[in-house]
DNA sequence: TGTTGTGAAGAGCTTCACAGCT
DNA sequence: AGCTGTGAAGCTCTTCACAACA
């Protein structure tokens, strides 16, 4: 895999120091697979088997394999993986070895919620300023940060290189907001807002919908309860052991954790 | 998911009434266009074609005929697709004709910030329940619910059937709601608990984690900056409104070089 | 003419199964 | 023996390009 489609461009000078080009859908694991070994870590574990951490992650160990060898891997046939030095692979080419600062737009109900996460202050990520537009809120002091007005942004921008924007702002001010954050040099967006945003190439969006997700989830149900039909539903298999279960929407295995 | 849980059996009886066996990746893209199809919708528009509403959607309009068209397809050759059939015929197959009943298991920072979401309730879902198991919440009126204990869970299940629960509890108490919430009947679940659930086969999981969210970000903005190098940072082009601009993720396009 | 619907080609991702190393 | 790393096969999704049609 990865075999360089040479493209136009000119070579590289090669000496990549450690851009493996990983394919998109592996970049979108390695963050389940580092909160696994974190937990791991913190359960004294040294080393762990794609077996073991493929468990943990919620994946099958193939892909898993697959994924820790586009990075260059680690591991050591016979015995595994070194838990602590997968944790500072991934953290390396996930780029969370330095601070990022991220600030986040529009705090109503759900970007309130958003400024006090604590999963967003861990992991390299750091709120570095809250904005909004609403005069009532401007001002307002949220989980230890006063909030600002939006005209600021260029300011903190300028201070301090934003590396994302959290938009949490009604679906109606979201493309305009986008568009300042761009403005602002933001090349890395995460979209609450329902709906489109239309950004210049190069600028990353990454969206979060709770309705599209209810819809998706309520197509399944639809779709279970039409199918089902005639034959006794099956309700809950008790022990489908098998580890080759079809995941028919998810594996089955009863892991203690 | 269940795709086909008899694999080797003879052919169907066709007959079938409406269970196109949609790919997952067109389910996941329908609520995005049943909601660009409702602000057509009421801007006045009768009829769209592929490419109008492949643009108001984020997608192209190949991609969008080609779902359209596993569903049996309702467009005119030369005109396009009538814009309230489409909106039924998609919401009939996402299940949305009938109301589902939701349930919000955790009622921390997110979880009263979910509550009062108002996608929620909108587009055929509703609240039926807040539960938690904090002493200082159960009984807390919340965006006009009343939070109750998650012990009564097994109840509210009995008298109306729960079509989704929504986990918003922190990590740890995460597999214990899921594992109430299957027991409770519940088949559809949608978790911002940023941990693996383990659930049997026939229960519907789908995942929303913001750290991981930021963390894909994060590798792309690593990328970008690795990868920029000497090159004066090609700054933002002018224009940002265009219309051109696709979606994201890939930078280098026009890069004269 | 304008636009849909679709076969076919292409790209990407997952799974298998086993060679190769410890 | 045990476990990783990987070529190859298979599957899914996307894109192309054009025939069919109003």
């Amino acid at each position: 895999m990865s075999q360089h489609p040479p493209p136009g461009t000119p070579g590289h000078p090669a000496a990549v120091p450690a851009l493996p080009d990983l394919p998109e859908a592996t970049v979108a694991r390695l963050p389940e697979y580092l909160r696994a070994l974190h937990n791991l870590a913190e359960a004294g574990h040294e080393t762990v088997s794609s077996e073991e951490l493929a468990v943990a992650a919620g994946v099958n160990s193939a892909k898993l394999r697959k994924d820790l060898s586009h990075l260059g891997s680690y591991g050591t046939r016979g015995v595994g993986y070194d838990v602590t030095l997968l944790v500072d692979q991934i953290e390396s080419v996930l780029g969370l070895t330095q601070r990022r600062s991220v600030v986040l737009v529009g705090l109503g109900n759900l970007g309130h919620a958003l400024a006090g996460y604590a999963g967003f202050a861990s992991r390299g990520f750091r709120i570095a300023a809250l904005f909004d537009v609403d005069p009532e809120l401007v001002g307002q002091r949220i989980h230890g940060l006063t909030v600002r007005h939006l005209d600021e942004l260029p300011q903190v921008a300028a201070e301090d290189p934003i590396s994302v924007g959290v938009i949490s702002t009604p679906a109606e001010g979201a493309q305009s907001v986008a568009d300042q954050l761009v403005a602002a040099g933001v090349t890395g967006i995460l979209n609450f807002a329902p709906c489109v945003l239309t950004v210049p190439a190069g600028v990353d969006v990454r969206k979060v919908d709770l309705a599209i997700e209810l819809q998706i989830l309520s197509f399944h149900q639809h779709r279970k309860s039409s199918a089902a039909g005639p034959a006794g539903l099956t309700a809950l298999p008790g022990g489908l052991t098998g580890p080759g279960t079809h995941h028919s929407t998810d594996a089955a295995e009863a892991v203690g954790s």
